[in-house]
DNA sequence: GTACATAATACTGTATCCATAATTACGGAA
DNA sequence: TTCCGTAATTATGGATACAGTATTATGTAC
């Protein structure tokens, strides 16, 4: 095939082992053999090891001198840690959203709510964590802040490491639907404290989900 | 030397370039010759580009494919981007701080802060730029948030590639010293609210400092 | 039978080599 | 003289080869 996008080999990789740790096809704790990957995947061991090196950066893999690579294990504290300062970020891109959002922007918002509100009433999760997904993302971008877009991608990389998806609690889908119907509420009226305070309680709620789901996941760091 | 720490040479490599970089020995825009540096040092190329890897995850460096390595270029967007953001999470560290800190705690935080006044009576500008990076690192370590930790370091990595001290402007030294006081008082008097807020002030503060500057570093990204 | 020491094996880390693509320099034509 | 095309040079990206260390297995002694 000829490559469109000059991108370099250890960039594919680098996405290809995400994708295999998002997918828990590497758990967290596994170690990942160099030579049997760079085999499978028909290249050197260069371009793999540099992959590793970005992985690591991602807080996704860890690199022990001399003692190899390991998927990343997400503690208890992690999660703590993690969700309160998510919290706090997303808020913020929330409430900067709503004062930067023109008219286009929120009906554009309101079409992927729109689709999230479909996935929930069909009960089809995986369409709801893709529109989910997709809904976070958006009122990042509107919020315009390309560091703080930064950052939030690369701590939801870490939170993907997390088996759990709190969405198949019961009743979780519902109320997660709420916040956001809420939080869309706050942007239509154009009121961005209120959406800042939603969007928190929507990733605070999250967290609460994912703890009351396997309180037991309190693995010491 | 016999090598304490096994600490890979990449490693090594990578907190040399960082030092380069932020001693502005290494300049935004500059190109970065693999070869030259690697001989220099006298090792291969491969850990150097281990290396370089590395700091692109860190934004101090950007790859472009088949092209080279070049050290970031900060715009003034970056800037209103960057401080704004590290104002909300310094100020949340500080009143997460003073909610967790043992009265010990503080005292150890009021003994750099005397070193910061001295450094100011002094005018030791070195001296005073050093604590007051302790001053603020100590109180991300008392809000004992390992990630909030993370992402405000590399934040303050990315800023460093400025080569501008707003230090060095007439009375912001001033400025930042009673600033600096107002926090250390709101931690002594246990205010946690205030402390997030006197934070915030500090950190936006000296942005409108580094902008007022160099008002002409507005240059596109 | 168990524990410790030693040797063999295997993986990480580094260096060297090669291919490919980009930049630059040179030459010819308009 | 200037612009375009082509060739030469140079740097990046990837593969392979090698050295050093950690782990494991095996054997011996207690």
């Amino acid at each position: 095939m000829t490559r469109i996008a000059p991108t370099a080999l250890y960039q594919e990789v680098a996405e290809r082992l995400r994708q295999r740790i998002f997918a828990h096809e590497l758990m967290p704790g596994d170690w990942i053999d160099e030579k049997k990957l760079a085999d499978q995947y028909g290249i050197s061991r260069t371009p793999l090891r540099e992959a590793l090196k970005v992985l690591a950066s991602e807080g996704l893999v860890e690199l022990k001198p001399r003692r190899g690579c390991y998927v990343t294990e997400i503690s208890r504290q992690d999660l703590d840690d993690i969700f309160p300062l998510m919290a706090m970020l997303e808020g913020r891109c929330a409430g900067d959203a709503v004062r930067q959002a023109s008219p286009a922007d929120i009906a554009a918002l309101d079409d992927i709510h729109k689709r999230l509100e479909a996935a929930a009433h069909d009960s089809r999760i995986d369409a709801f964590f893709e529109a989910n997904q997709e809904f976070h993302f958006r009122i990042q971008e509107l919020a315009g802040n390309r560091w703080m877009l930064s950052v939030i991608q690369d701590l939801r990389k870490v939170l993907k490491l997390c088996r759990l998806h709190s969405l198949s609690i019961e009743g979780r889908l519902q109320q997660s639907l709420d916040e956001h119907r809420a939080v869309m509420a706050a942007f239509k009226a154009g009121d961005p404290v209120k959406a800042e305070a939603l969007m928190q309680v929507h990733l605070l709620s999250g967290h609460d989900a994912l703890i009351k789901m396997d309180p037991k996941a309190a693995k010491a760091a």
